[in-house]
DNA sequence: TTTACTGCAAATATTTTGCAATATC
DNA sequence: GATATTGCAAAATATTTGCAGTAAA
């Protein structure tokens, strides 16, 4: 789908939302939601605020966080704690299903997907528990990390 | 096993990470350590330090944000953030592998033991990524938080 | 017209850091 | 004796809150 017409289907999710849960409709959380479709890179609060105040699209931070909850809780936006402040977000409407590489050494994050880990979680039944979406956190060290490691170990030797 | 020999065992853990780290031996990384395993519940850094005050054995705050941050390194906790700061930490030796159910309404955290996602997790290989543990957050509505607003909803129609 | 929402600033919460004193190696 | 680690306090970071003004319904 492309980049406008995945704005366009957001917005309206959006004013579903909005509308089912009596809030209202303001522009900055309309102006917020589409910068947030504009990019296909995690961001923090900040990041974001940042980028709207360089569009020329002045906004409050506080506003930030309060729009990026009810994204949040529209299910439109994605809420990562990968065990380093501050939190991190990404869009989560027709985005592809995805896990998340974390280096415990540098504190990259690399995407990855795989299908069969999707398809048995997807298909998982967690007793009364309703779920609605799954974030699988791989923590470990990453291939440079490695690399840098053993390079050292074999200087410690000489 | 009994809590007593996997104390034991967590302590010979750190001692040998701490030599091959060369770092110091202190009684307040072993009298931490112990606390953290005379728990089986999730704990934040401030609750450690209470029950440590409490237990008349006194640490630095500074000191317990350390500590852990080792026991992390050394593999001997995991660091969740579920969404919502204060950072839990959970012992992991000698842990059954499990996954977490988070409620979305009210935050609450639920264990889940499945041993088919435990088997594939832990057989998956992530290109050149050294993967050493796995942290799957299921996010979704409660059984509890579920009935509450089936109730609600019931009263709002009539 | 009502009141939810915004922006701003202040407050709170969490974690990190600097530094002198102490204790491990 | 050298220096990693501790405790304490201050600083840095992240997020939430109170309130007066604005704007959506």
């Amino acid at each position: 789908m492309p980049e406008e017409k995945t704005k366009e289907v957001v917005r309206q999710k959006l004013t579903q939302y909005l509308e089912a849960k009596k809030l209202r409709k303001t522009p900055e959380r309309y102006a917020i939601l589409d910068k947030i479709y504009s990019t296909n890179e995690h961001f923090d609060v900040d990041s974001l605020y940042d980028f709207m105040v360089n569009s020329k699209y002045r906004v409050s931070k506080a506003t930030v966080y309060n729009s990026i909850d009810l994204f949040v809780d529209a299910g439109l936006v994605r809420k990562h704690q990968f065990g380093n402040n501050p939190a991190q977000y990404e869009k989560s409407y027709n985005t592809v299903n995805h896990h998340h590489l974390i280096c415990t050494r540098c504190g990259k994050v690399q995407e990855v997907k795989d299908q069969e880990i999707i398809d048995i979680l997807s298909n998982k039944k967690f007793g009364k528990f309703t779920a609605s979406y799954y974030s699988l956190y791989v923590y470990g060290v990453c291939n440079r990390c490695a690399q840098a490691e053993k390079k050292k170990k074999q200087t410690v030797r000489k």
